[in-house]
DNA sequence: CATACTGTAACATTTATTATTACAGTACAA
DNA sequence: TTGTACTGTAATAATAAATGTTACAGTATG
């Protein structure tokens, strides 16, 4: 899991912010976050999908936030670019022992009540309020 | 990040507590989790470094937790098995843009916040009261 | 001194992530 | 209607991370 899509997903999310007025080419924005322009375009692929980004293709196309910043929670970007729970991956383990039997069952609650506090926090921020910050 | 480590170091910790009046070898605790011994005295090793297992060496050992499973807490296994805060992993952005200037300084104020709720829930469950989830 | 363990280094394999190239499709504008 | 500047996406390559394996030195026991 621990990859750098959220920290991806929010940059793009910002700058679109911080310039609403114009349209963004996958070019500038790469040119920022400092990585390919195709890795832009992969995870605005995602991101549109979600309803977060809108695009217009063609010359002088690009992108711009597909609803307002306030209603995009940092929650929703995470589970947009993540889907399983922290701490998901478990081991495949000895269906003979009382233990192994059950412990992934065990683990997935864990998990999953882990994962909520953890989501419950970063959707106390949206893009909006974390845009801000850059003034 | 998420690797598997920390389904394993609390798989081994159950065990031990489980059966907590006899010494448990590397190659037993492996059986249960279905993973090459060397991986479990290595995460062993590390888990001893904090503290949470005590072994013996030579004919006859292995290993038996270091304290009372009530005394060790969940969040501290996964600290232990993990470092840097969930989400720790940022870009290298580019310095001469606004945003890709100061992004790293508020996502890492971001991930610590998240982290610390996420641990805050984890630390909610010790070895033990998971342990009692297996009788 | 044979046996059954742990401890750890070195290396191999597998899987996940990121980067790159390539090119088709689309919109604009002269 | 054609050149230009974009997006969209597939295919592939490169890199990095995680896991597995082999090997063997060290240690306690009987």
């Amino acid at each position: 899991m621990n990859n750098g899509r959220f920290a991806t997903a929010l940059h793009i999310l910002t700058l679109l912010q911080l310039k609403k007025d114009e349209l963004l080419s996958s070019e500038y924005i790469a040119g920022s976050i400092n990585v390919n322009p195709v890795i832009v375009r992969k995870e605005i692929s995602n991101l549109r999908a979600h309803g977060f980004i809108e695009s217009k293709e063609g010359k002088g196309g690009g992108y711009s936030l597909g609803k307002p910043a306030s209603q995009i929670r940092l929650s929703d970007v995470y589970r947009s670019v993540n889907d399983s729970p922290i701490l998901g991956r478990s081991n495949d383990p000895n269906p003979d022992c009382m233990v192994g039997r059950q412990i992934n069952v065990h683990l997935k609650e864990l998990f999953v009540t882990a994962d909520e506090a953890f989501l419950k926090q970063l959707g106390k921020t949206t893009v909006a309020d974390f845009s801000k910050k850059f003034f």
